[in-house]
DNA sequence: AAAAATCCATTTGTATACCAACAATTCGGT
DNA sequence: ACCGAATTGTTGGTATACAAATGGATTTTT
């Protein structure tokens, strides 16, 4: 038998086979399953606030850099936070071109009551691997970042 | 020593290693690896175009299900590539709620044209990994979607 | 056949996300 | 001290993304 009767190797481009649109349809279910448990907040604001909490005041863009948010993106998250009165600006007269963004107590007691529910969103999110797996996942992502 | 002198587990709550967060920022590396590659498109379009190829015409909204879009974000991306003279749309007359959506001339060869990038970009992306962890990290996505 | 439920496409509103251009400020090298 | 370079924040523009509401068409149920 010279012939080969395995099924040849698909050569076709399978949209559904490649990383980028996987990468969305996870980013989507993740999405879904975090507005149900947080209501409140978007994934990036949320992020904003996790920084804060993590690093103290900083500069906007700097926060902006921590959170993967490009400076457009970071004021608009920030000015959202600041009229819900989650997070406060002021300038830095040290370098006037700063505004340094930090979190009200608002913003803090809001956050420490949702961070059990981030955890849980992480938690629902990898549900459907095991520990390995989900160990795996994390690493791979942060692989191509 | 009845002391711990191993670090302890980090028990608070990290952005970066959260899914959502890694999540996130890979899909901003692709997005950057994409639009380096194809200016021209972008991934939500490049899909619609791959997946009309794939199925052949199909209903607006039967696009968006099979490209991962709800109602009105395909109604956008198909917009768009109409006015750029990509696809056509047509009514539906056996079922007048429906548009049908196909390629056009001009979209199928830029379609054809484009593979090939596509699937760099796809290579590109994941280049950081060997080939086993590759196939690892698209099963590991396409199971938590 | 009439009523109810469903489906399709559209519109409005909010929120990322990125690019490009801009003014004000600060920094770097000479 | 000065001047070009870099940084910071802002604005305008385009493109996803999703929720909710709407009107028209079809299907299902009764």
């Amino acid at each position: 038998m010279t012939k080969d009767d395995t099924p040849a190797p698909d050569d076709s481009y399978q949209l559904d086979r490649q990383v980028g649109f996987v990468l969305r349809r996870a980013s989507q279910r993740h999405l879904s399953i975090f507005s149900e448990l947080i209501p409140e907040l978007t994934p990036t604001q949320f992020a904003a606030l996790a920084k804060l909490v993590e690093t103290g005041p900083v500069s906007q863009n700097a926060l902006g850099r921590i959170t993967a948010m490009d400076a457009a993106t970071i004021k608009g998250v920030v000015d959202r936070l600041v009229k819900r009165g989650l997070l406060t600006t002021s300038r830095d007269e040290r370098d006037r071109r700063r505004t340094i963004v930090d979190l009200s107590d608002r913003g803090r007691i809001l956050y420490h009551q949702l961070e059990p529910r981030a955890r849980l969103i992480t938690r629902q999110t990898l549900a459907p691997l095991d520990r390995t797996e989900q160990e795996q996942l994390l690493a791979l992502l942060a692989h191509i970042c």
